[in-house]
RNA sequence: GGUGGCGUAGCCAAGUGGUUAGGCAACGGUUUGCAAAACCGUCACACGCGGGUUCGAAUCCCGCCGCCACCUCCA
């Protein structure tokens, strides 16, 4: 197998991954900013992680994920390097007519239905039940104040008369590495206003005062803390944080260094994010991280070499690029905005124009399955801004029916079949074709996460396999291929909710009773019914009546039954 | 204004010096009562424009044009 590479933002070069501990990788993702649904943008984000979480895996390396929740400290009206503004949380809420905290709980609930439906493997499985893996920021306020009492004390931050801590970036040399930017251009571009208590305007908050502001954390007083929140302050930070510090809330920043250092340890291995957050916010967590704990400072762009070798914060810095619309950022205004429940139902999420847009388009009730949108989400690669539009949704969904429809025709000819029923090993040509696509398949992935590629071999696969004839030995080879395939992509629907009715199960069908037909909703299609009206469309047909049978094959696709009709029998499947 | 990036056939998208991906759509064929699926074929001597380097350029260099993002919370 060939050795993974990804490109490095810090290096901005391709590297070969070597984790810090021999087999094991420590990842942290910059998560979900819970006040509103998660838009497609985001999830695109996310599954780019998640791809890359499961590449580590294949290159059998033992995966630590940890995306956080952020239900804290992020502002609206922010155009100010300090925590000036409402928190994004504390508006909904206001909107919402509730509390931040019970805003926060709502979408995060909403966050992990759609990152479940869309395959998030850390909200599958045992991951889901582990909070380690995806820590709130409102429970590491702990942390996080112990964070900035270090950096007080290494003197890399300062307190204003009112009370707030600022990170002091001029004591930090190497602050605008990540992003290419520099100090001297940010204050010429005017945008970082000049507030008077700052000592510099690219100063930024580690923590804010603001009466207004509706969560609060008093630093001096166990007042309105979780018990297990405020232990665990005094054993971080045994003599609290300085007293000047007044009752507030943390700055944007300091969340991720303290959630990833809690849950990965000093050092980790992948930082992943969006675009967007190279600057500022991995700038910050660079700069607070090195000035709290003291990491040896990363080397220049073009060092790979010296920059590993070195103990550091994250030693790989990835970044997805954005997700457009259209060609241009998603709006509200021009309805190039969708979260990713509103593709899922739009009819149901008032978006009537955009279930009739998908409903044109194929998408049986304008809906939109988890696995076509995750298959769209993934299909190119995250270094390549991804213009999405509703027709590479509607390709997105072919290529998954392409591969699913393979997968069901070599799950038929295996059959309820054993082992002892199936006859010697695979044919040569079968075993040269797994093992060449599986190659191919790998070393796309491992070269930056090439998913195009990685593509071509799966459809490469597919191609060949459906051109076969293929015994169940063959068919059982396939099946591990695609199978092997869908860890990655895990867009193949496994139940059994289809499948082909053969001559005697129709025959024995006919002698029971039927539902009207005209009356049956969609909902109502089960296995029977269906099985049911494939009789009696079999035996208009045999009469010749094919009037009668195409009506009825008209009539169970309008309820999203599809019907094919195959030399071993009549399949059908849902739509 | 500063920084980074993109422009590959009807659409999506790999490919960074020489046999050229893959998917979708459309069309033709095989098969089918008709479809669907599948297979075979066509669209495809494609690479924003203009110069240059080279035996050879989508790929390297120079100059344009168009588009996008970031520089401010944002995936």
């Amino acid at each position: 197998m060939s050795v993974l590479k990804l490109k490095n933002s810090y290096t901005r070069q391709i590297e070969v991954f070597e984790p810090l501990f021999p087999g094991r990788a420590l990842m942290y993702s910059c998560g979900p900013t819970v006040y509103s649904f998660a838009h497609i943008g985001n999830f695109r984000s996310f599954l780019f992680s998640d791809v890359l979480r499961r590449v580590l895996e294949r290159n059998g390396y033992e995966v630590r994920h940890v995306m956080n929740i952020t239900d804290v400290g992020h502002m609206t009206e922010d155009h100010l390097a300090d925590a000036q503004g409402e928190d994004k949380l504390a508006k909904a809420a206001r909107e919402l007519g509730s509390d931040p905290f019970k805003v926060a709980q709502h979408f995060e609930k909403a966050f992990v239905e759609d990152a479940r439906a869309l395959r998030l493997k850390l909200y599958l499985g045992g991951e889901a039940a582990e909070p380690g893996q995806h820590p709130r920021a409102t429970e590491h306020i702990p942390e996080m104040l112990a964070m900035i009492q270090k950096l007080l004390e290494r003197g890399y931050a300062y307190i204003d008369s009112a009370g707030q801590v600022y990170f002091e970036v001029a004591k930090f040399p190497e602050y605008g590495q990540l992003s290419g930017k520099k100090v001297e251009e940010l204050e010429a571009g005017a945008r970082v206003e000049v507030r008077e208590e700052k000592k510099a305007p690219e100063d930024f908050a580690l923590w804010k005062v603001d009466a207004k502001h509706l969560m609060q954390w008093d630093p001096h007083s166990e007042k309105g803390w979780r018990p297990e929140d405020w232990k665990r302050y005094r054993e971080l930070a045994p003599g609290g944080v300085d007293a000047r510090v007044r009752p507030g809330f943390p700055g944007w920043h300091i969340e991720c260094s303290a959630m990833s250092r809690a849950h990965l340890g000093a050092t980790i291995d992948i930082h992943t994010g969006g675009e967007d957050n190279m600057f500022p916010h991995h700038e910050c967590e660079i700069a607070q991280s090195y000035g709290a704990y003291g990491f040896t400072v990363p080397g220049p762009h073009g060092a790979a070499d010296e920059h590993h070798a070195r103990k550091t914060f994250a030693r790989y810095w990835l970044h997805g690029r954005h997700l457009l619309v259209d060609n241009r950022k998603m709006s509200k205004r021009d309805g190039t905005f969708f979260t990713a429940r509103d593709l899922f139902n739009p009819a149901f999420n008032g978006r009537a124009d955009l279930a009739a847009r998908l409903e044109a388009l194929g998408f049986k009730g304008g809906r939109v399955l988890p696995a076509v949108l995750r298959y769209a989400l993934i299909s190119n690669q995250y270094t390549q801004p991804m213009n999405f539009t509703l027709d590479l949704l509607a390709q997105a969904k072919a290529s998954v029916e392409r591969i699913q429809r393979c997968f069901e025709r070599l799950r038929e000819i295996v059959g309820p079949a054993t082992d002892a029923d199936i006859e010697g090993p695979a044919g040569d040509r079968m075993l040269s074709l797994v093992d060449a696509q599986e190659r191919a398949f790998d070393d796309a992935l491992n070269d930056n996460l090439n998913m195009p590629n990685a593509l071509a071999a799966v459809f490469k696969a597919v191609s060949e396999l459906n051109s076969m004839e293929l015994g169940k030995a063959e068919a059982v080879e396939g099946l591990r291929l695609l199978e092997s395939f869908d860890e990655v992509l895990d867009v193949l629907d496994r139940r059994e909710r289809s499948g082909l009715l053969t001559r005697q199960e129709i025959d024995a069908r006919l002698e029971r009773p039927l539902p009207e037909f005209e009356s049956l909703a969609a909902a109502e299609m089960d296995a029977l019914s269906v099985a049911g009206f494939v009789a009696l469309r079999q035996a208009a047909r045999k009469a010749k009546d094919f009037k009668r049978g195409d009506a009825i094959r008209d009539g169970l696709k309008a309820r999203g039954v599809l019907i094919e009709d195959t030399s071993q029998g009549v399949r059908w499947k849902l739509e």
